[in-house]
This record gives structure tokens, C-alpha cells and sequence, in this order.
DNA sequence: GCAACTTTGTGCCCGCCTTCACAAGCGGCT
DNA sequence: AGCCGCTTGTGAAGGCGGGCACAAAGTTGC
């Protein structure tokens, strides 16, 4: 009865729960394609996956499909969002409406998938007061009021470097308990709320050490790496 | 003498490139801080990794901290370059300049590191013409003659889904061998291509996942897992 | 009603990554 | 000059996730 780990019969696995929501907008295009039915290898394929994988993945849901048939496409699919948590839609709260925080603001793909964003706050004077996307722009000092008027728990951060730690405990104070980051920074926060970064200069980066590695052994000896052994 | 695996004394593990990335970040702002020397511990909080992690990082790359001491900054952030093949930019192509694309185009973010964008693409008439940032949008037909010109190796992908594909083929055939995508699709590429993949919805439902979790065992038994045992 | 085929669910093994722990090395202090 | 304390680099162990392969289970055709 001790609350925390016993309670959970089966935990899903992290890598595992990335995988769910791709499945499940794969379902939704099958869905709308009259399929009513898929099987592990058919699902698998189009997603990326492996098919042994994505059989572990749906079990750890308890999923049941059917022996020499498949998977029932609208079973499967609204299974997949009570567990994912998205049966309900869940507000979100964007900080930062600048360059990028404009972009998501406007990207459909949130509202689409049961995550509209319906608060924008930023510390420019020009920009507050300005509706975006239907959304007035709000100042950050009104975080608290706002956040916890319309009980969001999820905020994006979008902001310079500099100011995400300030936005993100402000966040964090008036009950926001997952954030995602789009600043290039470590954020601190309590054990309690969940962070996920965003960071796309980095990825770029990682992108380029795999061209400069295939590019420099063609070349000849001294190459980037192993330079002094 | 044998092109190929003989040639790397040691190879990158791939979570290690991500952190690397990472850390040289960290070391420019220490470095514009004034400071000369760093320990692996404090790069590690500053960071969020472990320490002894980080240093097996950087003993891949052959880098030589001094014991008793740390690492100097300068020659860590410079030794860091090279390995990810910053030393010289690398001219980058966004195809889509929608909402998400715009946004990209103008992020200070990328040029600033070394990443420039210097083509655009679109399909829509209405852009294609139309400087951003100072670089024409160019129409999607002409990704082979302008990648090629330029020697864009490059490609990021900010399109629909649904142009997703096609749009890769093309960025492939134009010789680029690196793509991040930004539309919810799995590409198809041959081999010598490496695609990184942002979903910016998925991310969100993985936070959502989390929420419901924390929520859903405090509220009574017959959760939202464990239903069917 | 039976046999053959299809597809799921999962036990097992393997490899990668993370973490601990400690010896070796280097600078500063006396 | 020698000792002490700090920090690096790395061997070893543990855990997690991925993939193979197969038995169980259901369906279709005759």
C-alpha cells in the first residue's frame, strides 16, 4: 500500500512509450483509409519498427489482438489514447513568442492531436496584448493566474537561454508538471516535474559529426579522429 | 590501409555524440565567463549528466583533461569542433516554409552554430520568389541544381506529411546525406543516408503519458492500466 | 469437423550504455 | 623536496532495450 512502486503491475518502458504515439498516429491514417484491421508487420513497416518490438510495446498495454488476424484498427487506436492520456485534451501554455514560439503557436499539430495551446505568454511589450492564432498574448508575471485559472499542467518553454530557468520555475510554481523545452538550457526543477528537451542546433550538430566522419577516412590518414594516440 | 571500420581506433557511441554536442555548448558560455579551466564534475552539472559519463565521453575523442585540475576550456571547445565537424560551416537546405519552416529559417539558432540555411524550397506559388531572411524561396523542382551548386549536404525537411517522401527523394538524389525531419513520417532512404527525426506531437503525448500516469494511481483502483490482467 | 496457414505473445540471449569504484597522475603547500 | 588532496581515465558490473525464434491460438478452406 505504500504509494509509489508497487502499485504499478507492468511499467512501460520509455523508449516504448515513444513508439505508442507514433503507432497511434499511424492507426489514425489507417483509420481514415477504411482499414479495419492490421497486423504487427504491416504496422511495424510503416512505422519503422520492428515487428517483435512492436508486439512487446503493445503488450506492455495489455493490448489483446487476434491470433491470424491482427489488430482491430479502432480498438487498438482508442486503447492507445486512454493510455497515452489523451482521452482528454490537455491545455497547454507556451512561454516565449518569439521566432519559434510563434511557429508553434500557429502549428496545427498540438490542436489536431488533443493538445491546444491556450495560453501565450511573453516579456516583450509589443508583443503582449496581441492575439496569435486567436490567443492573446499574455504577460510571463501572469503565469501563475492564468495557469492555474484554467488548470494546465504542461507548458513549452521558447524563450532565449537566458530567461527559460526564471520562466520555467514560474511555470513549475503555479502547478505545471511537464515542460517542454525548446531553449538550449539544463533546467532545474524538482523531482516531481518532468522535462523533455528540445534542442536543434544539437541535432544539426549530430547530423554533421556523421558527415564529417563518412567524408575524412576517404581522405587520407591523419583524419579528425585518433589524432594523438 | 583498407577503407572503412579499420581506420577508427575508436568509434562513438551515438548517445555520447548527442552529449558532446551538448558540452560544447556549455564550454562556449564558460568560456565567454572567463573560465579557463573546468572539471568534469562541474561540466557534468552544468550539463545534467553524470560525471564519470562525461569523462568516458571525452576519452573517446582522445581528449587529455590534466588530473587534479580539469580541462582547459579552450582547447577542450576547439578539440570539440573538430570531432563534430564544426571547423568549417556546413551550408544547410529547408525544404517547406510553412508555418514550422518559417520559424526555422529565421532561428538565429542555427546559423550562429555553424549551420547556415542558405536555400529554401517550397511548392506554393504565393512563396516561392519571396526572400526570408534574406534567402529566396526557391521552387521544390529546383533542390537538385541549387544543392548541387552550393554543396549542400544538408537537408531539413518541414513539410506535411504527406510531401514528406517525395520531397526526401529529391534532397537525395541532389546529394544530400543528411536530413532532419520535421513531418510525422517515417522516410524510406537508402542506407548512406542518415535521417534524425523531431516530433514535436509526440513529444507533447509522451509528456501527456506522464501526467496521466502520476494522476491516474491516486484517484482509484481501475486505472487506466492493469485493466484487463 | 479437420487440417493448414497466419499471426500474436513472449522467453531468451546479446550488445550497448550507464554507473560505481579505484588506481594513477598532477599541482600546490609546507 | 616531499607529501597531500584533487581530478582524470578506465576496468568491471549491472540494467535496459532490441531482436530472434517458437509455441499458442485463432481463422480459413474443404
Amino acid at each position: 500500500m505504500t504509494p509509489g512502486q508497487d502499485t504499478a503491475p507492468r511499467v512501460i518502458p520509455e523508449a516504448s512509450v515513444a513508439r505508442l504515439a507514433v503507432y497511434l498516429r499511424m492507426l489514425g491514417e489507417l483509420a481514415e483509409q477504411g482499414a479495419e484491421t492490421v497486423s504487427s508487420e504491416e504496422l511495424a513497416a510503416a512505422t519503422g519498427v520492428n515487428s517483435a518490438k512492436l508486439r512487446k510495446d503493445l503488450s506492455y498495454i495489455g493490448s489483446h489482438g487476434i491470433r491470424g488476424v491482427g489488430y482491430d484498427v479502432r480498438a487498438l487506436r482508442y486503447q492507445l489514447e486512454r493510455v497515452l492520456g489523451l482521452d482528454h485534451r490537455q491545455a497547454v501554455a507556451l512561454v516565449g513568442v518569439g521566432n519559434l514560439g510563434h511557429a508553434l503557436a500557429g502549428y496545427g499539430g498540438f490542436g489536431g492531436r488533443g493538445f491546444p495551446v491556450t495560453a501565450l505568454f511573453d516579456v516583450d511589450p509589443d508583443l503582449v496584448g496581441v492575439p496569435i492564432n486567436g490567443i492573446l498574448v499574455e504577460h510571463v508575471r501572469a503565469i501563475p493566474a492564468v495557469c492555474a485559472e484554467r488548470g494546465i499542467t504542461i507548458g513549452m518553454i521558447a524563450t532565449p537561454g537566458q530567461a527559460a530557468q526564471a520562466v520555467c520555475n514560474q511555470l513549475v510554481a503555479a502547478g505545471v508538471r511537464s515542460i517542454l523545452n525548446f531553449a538550449p538550457v539544463v533546467l532545474q526543477v524538482p523531482r516531481e516535474v518532468e522535462v523533455r528537451k528540445v534542442d536543434l542546433a544539437v541535432e544539426l550538430q549530430i547530423l554533421a559529426f556523421h558527415v564529417s566522419r563518412r567524408a575524412e577516412p576517404a581522405v587520407n590518414g591523419h583524419a579528425v579522429n585518433g589524432v594523438l594516440p
